[in-house]
DNA sequence: AATGGGACCTGCGCGC
DNA sequence: TGCGCGCAGGTCCCAT
């Protein structure tokens, strides 16, 4: 579900709702997006704690809690949140001493809950690559250089460049016209730079308008996000170019599926 | 180094 | 209506 923008939305969410909230109580669904420590331990160690700040690296969201813990949590491809009453889908329900309620909804289970005294370590966060926010152009294009890799495949690749997921990165092709099937090591630097240009404008965009909610993901308060009308390839294989008509096409990239225009996208 | 496949999971929409 | 299949916004791990 989340990429960059979807997870900032969800943090100044958080930083509305949830900051300075007392947990009052855990109630953990399904034990198994419980990463560590063992459940009872978690449920322990957050009760009766404030939420004291939430920061956010790349698609990973990071809840300090009082008394020196983090609490990180990473959404993977089907998880969100929501503030406000006990879900009865929840998988983990954060009940705050008000009685309002974060609630973790993970459809497919594949999301991560971490409680940990630190996240520096974490080995997903040691390997991620810059934001495209902290490269400069130049350092967009020394990814590039002496990569044979798809642009898409790398464009995704967490440890080289962290944020994208395959919506973005289609849509940040699109605006570059530059197919997603190019070796990394072919674009030009004019193409290099448009590209780096549509990322950061697409981001921006896309938490201008609190992302895209493409399938299951909603912010905290359950509102859907307002990208989803301004994709302009991602899920419109078999519909036409908004620029030149032409019939969009899918192919498949690292296991992805990945949307362009033929014609536009060379 | 790069790519392809499978694994982890559930749930939805589609065609028959 | 019911069933099987393909597919889904992420990441890791293995084989080649």
């Amino acid at each position: 579900m989340p990429e960059l923008p979807e997870v900032e939305t969800i943090k100044r969410g958080l930083e509305k709702f949830v900051v300075g909230k007392k947990i009052a109580k855990v109630e953990v669904l399904s034990p198994k997006v419980v990463k560590e420590p063992a459940v009872k331990e978690f449920v322990r160690r957050l009760a009766g704690k404030t939420v004291k700040q939430v920061l956010r690296k790349a698609k990973l969201l990071i809840l300090k809690i009082e008394g020196g813990e983090y609490l990180v949590v990473h959404l993977r491809i089907s998880g969100w949140l929501t503030y406000g009453s006990p879900d009865k889908k929840a998988r983990v329900r954060f009940i705050f001493s008000d009685k309002s309620c974060l609630n973790y909804m993970d459809s497919r289970l594949l999301g991560e809950l971490r409680l940990r005294s630190e996240f520096e370590s974490l080995p997903f966060f040691k390997k991620l690559g810059p934001e495209p926010f902290e490269l400069t152009l130049e350092g967009f294009k020394n990814l590039l250089k002496s990569r044979k890799t798809k642009i898409k495949a790398l464009l995704m690749d967490q440890h080289l460049i962290s944020g994208i997921g395959n919506i973005y990165a289609a849509e940040a092709l699109f605006a570059a016209k530059i197919s997603p099937l190019r070796p990394a090591l072919s674009l030009t630097d004019k193409e290099a730079q448009s590209l780096y240009k549509s990322i950061i404008n697409i981001l921006n965009q896309a938490i201008k308008y609190k992302g895209a909610s493409v399938d299951t993901y909603r912010d905290l308060q359950g509102n859907k996000g307002g990208m989803d009308k301004h994709l302009k390839v991602y899920g419109r294989q078999g519909q036409r170019c908004f620029l030149c008509g032409a019939v969009l096409k899918k192919v498949n990239i690292g296991g992805r599926s990945s949307v362009y225009c033929p014609k536009c996208q060379k």
